[in-house]
DNA sequence: TGACTATTCAAACAAGTGTTTTAAACTATT
DNA sequence: AATAGTTTAAAACACTTGTTTGAATAGTCA
């Protein structure tokens, strides 16, 4: 880390303190992304910047960028507080090299077929239409209800989800958006030509939902039945309901949706009063 | 309020700050709930109680409870600092009289059929079950899209929810229980006996997964499709698509039930294989 | 009016925060 | 061995946090 003297080097000295932070963002922006050692973190000899960096992942993951602090990250992390400065330059850049370390993670564990990434078995022309959304909603739930090791990944994600700071923008645009569109090309496929694109788009919303819900609402969930989050197999289980769910409501939107059509052709000048809910 | 010579006395004085902070909890405990004073907030007179309550709700609502500073709620309340300390104790005080006023309001402002608070036109029995659920999502959509005074209302549970803190377990017991109950009950009835428990329960999970996705992923869809948010009657369209989804699912979930029994009877000693996705 | 209480005010406190500094050690490569 | 890069240590910095204090004010009722 060879410029490491800029920082070491009194701010105000020879750069203005935004300058210096605009130095050490662009240096370290590159950081956690590409190299990975081979000691794996929690190691007795893993670098000081990684085990900060899972130490940092783990707390802000609990408490949320405000309410982590720094001193129980390198408590965790059994490091100087120093080496915040040292590696990261301050908290805000700490927090932005978890992020990205997370989404990593995420995607390496969970790929996800048809986009970058994918190294997945599942060819995305071969499969069916169907079998395509269930592996979907599986990886889905797989990612956000993981107990492992980067459990904090997407703990993370949800947190900015709710609450977004910068670190959001960079990931609608660098995962949640293709992946939104890899969905809705499921159910394109799945639906044909029997929906226009905004009931396309409400019914992806509405399978998200479904998955996403067991992340914001657990604690609730916990509460209300509290041995359902003990079950075992219970992704696969969560995975089978809301595919199954999702298919028939598909089927019967798409009904509906070309039957409005039908009869529109028919009386044209007719006023459209369909109600969404028909026995 | 007579008894602040205990909250000015320094604390240890007399009693411990435990024991004290357990006077000023059993005080404030029942405060902004019964009474109501005539002049609402955002008036030139208001009380200043009333107008913490406000402010902190905004704030909290905004920020999260910890995020939140007792100088921006006394700075947007426009009230002395030490008016916290004089009239709710302490911050976690405050934040609880917040949450029961603002469960509260919501109850009133959208009261669901069929529960405490009803007051509603629905009269639960007469409806039939598919409008009922209509309505509830569109009361559910209400509370959590809402944009007026009381929009953090919701916002606050929607972070409880995520975040739990002491207060959930109230929610939970008060609102949550009672409302998802109502829930099933109208799913059951739509459903007939077509589904188990464990189904009905999962099925109300993916409506409720389905409404709350709108604020819990509220940003997310701001950026991936900001003009959808500012769009007039769009309440009204969430609601009728997730209404109109539910039921198809509902319709076709509980027609594969059937057949999945009807077989089972068939061929008892047979192994239950049934896929989820069926064409 | 005068005594008394409830409320408000500005100021300060103690603790915790992110961050920086200075110095000394350790490690690996040359 | 020399050097540069890393890590540790302890302390201090400037700042924000929730909370408290004691006096000043407004309000009420005898």
């Amino acid at each position: 880390m060879n410029h490491s003297v800029l920082v070491k080097k009194p701010v105000g000295d020879v750069l203005s303190p935004a300058a210096n932070a605009a130095v050490q963002a662009s240096k370290y922006a590159g950081r956690a992304t590409g190299l990975l050692p081979v000691d794996m973190p929690d190691e007795p000899h893993a670098a000081t910047d990684l085990k900060l960096l899972e130490a940092a992942g783990e707390v802000f993951a609990d408490k949320g960028y405000r309410a982590a602090t720094i001193r129980e990250i390198i408590r965790r992390a059994q490091v100087n507080i120093a080496a915040v400065n040292y590696h990261y330059g301050d908290k805000q850049n700490l927090y932005a090299a978890v992020f990205r370390y997370a989404r990593k993670c995420c995607e390496e564990r969970f790929p996800l077929p048809g986009l970058p990434n994918s190294q997945s078995k599942h060819a995305n022309s071969k499969v069916p239409p169907r079998d395509q959304l269930h592996f979907y909603v599986l990886t889905f739930l797989n990612r956000i209800l993981d107990h492992g090791r980067p459990a904090w990944h997407w703990q993370l994600m949800a947190r900015e989800m709710m609450e977004p700071t910068v670190a959001l923008d960079e990931m609608v645009a660098g995962s949640i958006r293709p992946e939104f569109e890899a969905l809705r090309q499921i159910m394109q496929q799945i639906t044909g030509l029997a929906l226009n694109d905004g009931q396309l788009e409400l019914c992806c919303c509405s399978l998200v939902g479904q998955v996403l819900f067991y992340r914001h609402a657990h604690a609730v969930i916990a509460r209300l039945n509290p041995e359902a989050t003990h079950d075992e197999g219970r992704i696969e289980k969560l995975a089978k309901h809301i595919t199954e769910f999702t298919l028939m409501a598909l089927d019967g939107v798409g009904k509906n949706a070309r039957f409005d059509k039908e009869k529109q052709k028919l009386k044209p000048a007719d006023k459209k009063k369909t109600r969404g809910a028909r026995a």
